[in-house]
DNA sequence: GTCTATATCGTGATAGAC
DNA sequence: GTCTATCACGATATAGAC
């Protein structure tokens, strides 16, 4: 699969599999050179340090998941459809990467170099429109009158904790992979039809 | 505070705290040592190994976290009044032990010792009563016809993905703590709303 | 029970040969 | 660019004095 990549693509590849399975403390510079079938000393030649690969992976991971929200908030859909279509993705998206969340939330957590920095989701979002699409609606009465921060806490809440959480749901009910797996796609229509009829009430 | 504990009891409030914080993989035996005044050879004295401490700490904070749960299941109000009252008190635990659902959920995740194993969750919430009471209530056409599982995930997601995404929800959003605990409060009124709408709809 | 000292290993990072 | 060898350090765990 990745035979023809260059050898710092190699350690790069390995070292997002790794990284995004285990977490920075999880996980060593020998582990991942190993991965990659490659030595210690090479993952440092080309990062120089197990930090400086890690905050690579990290911001790479974090800007993935950004423009997995952001391409279908730039489509001037209705804002209904819109919603619809963003939970629809953003399961799909979350479904070829179930890691990613609970990667992000832990390494954010963890402080240190993973922050936010340069990043500026806030302004790249509004930057899409779908803020101002949000407050036209709620003036004219099709959404329901709440603040950015709980908008989008419900959406992902919603969107995100199922794969976040999945060993937790899986415990708890004792599922297999193959009825978790089905789970997911049952409880995505419930999810939107929950938010839709909560964030556009008909009267 | 801790004065009068025994040792024992004083290293194991400090496993309990550092483990909480930074996981099993970001800390050492050492740091805990000193977190509780002592030296590692203590540690090991008391617990054998940093590993036998930890499976402790765990199955203690799972037992926490479910517990928690079962005494709102266990009385005996109306299977709509008991939701209300399950989200509130859930807001308030979390709010008390935050970092409780990521420290669960990574370790869960990590797989190695941290299982569900005697815990039985499942049936100890059965035992309670309140699934039946679903059961009846969907059979009365009160309460949505929905499978346990998708009524715990809009549950579980709700309640805990605000405490779990603190640092995502706080970093997006550019918030300060104190916007965030506010955020929190509001946040709960608008979950219990659509949870309760959503399950138990009007016809 | 509590301490110091130590054994053994794995880690991150680099030096230096090719 | 790529490798082997190595350094300095911190980790877990234990031995043994008190």
């Amino acid at each position: 699969m990745n035979k023809d990549l260059s050898t710092e693509a190699k350690i790069k590849e390995a070292a997002r599999r790794v990284f995004i399975a285990k977490g920075f403390d999880g996980c060593s510079s020998r582990e991942i050179a190993k991965e990659a079938g490659m030595n210690v000393a090479l993952v440092n030649y080309y990062f120089r340090s197990k930090g400086q690969l890690f905050k690579l992976i990290f911001h790479a991971a974090m800007e993935d998941f950004l423009l997995s929200m952001l391409d279908v908030f730039a489509t001037d859909l209705a804002l209904e459809v819109k919603m619809r279509i963003f939970i629809e993705r953003e399961y799909d998206f979350l479904t070829n990467h179930p890691e990613l969340p609970g990667f992000i939330i832990n390494e954010l957590s963890r402080g240190d170099g993973a922050t936010f920095e340069q990043l500026d989701i806030h302004c790249r979002i509004a930057e899409t429109g779908v803020f101002k699409d949000m407050f036209r609606a709620q003036e004219e009465g099709r959404m329901r009158k709440m603040d950015l921060v709980s908008i989008t806490t419900l959406l992902m809440s919603n969107c995100q904790f199922p794969f976040l959480g999945r060993s937790l749901i899986k415990g708890v009910h004792q599922l297999t992979d193959e009825q978790f797996e089905q789970h997911l796609v049952v409880h995505k229509q419930y999810v939107t039809e929950m938010l839709t009829n909560y964030l556009f009430p008909q009267k």
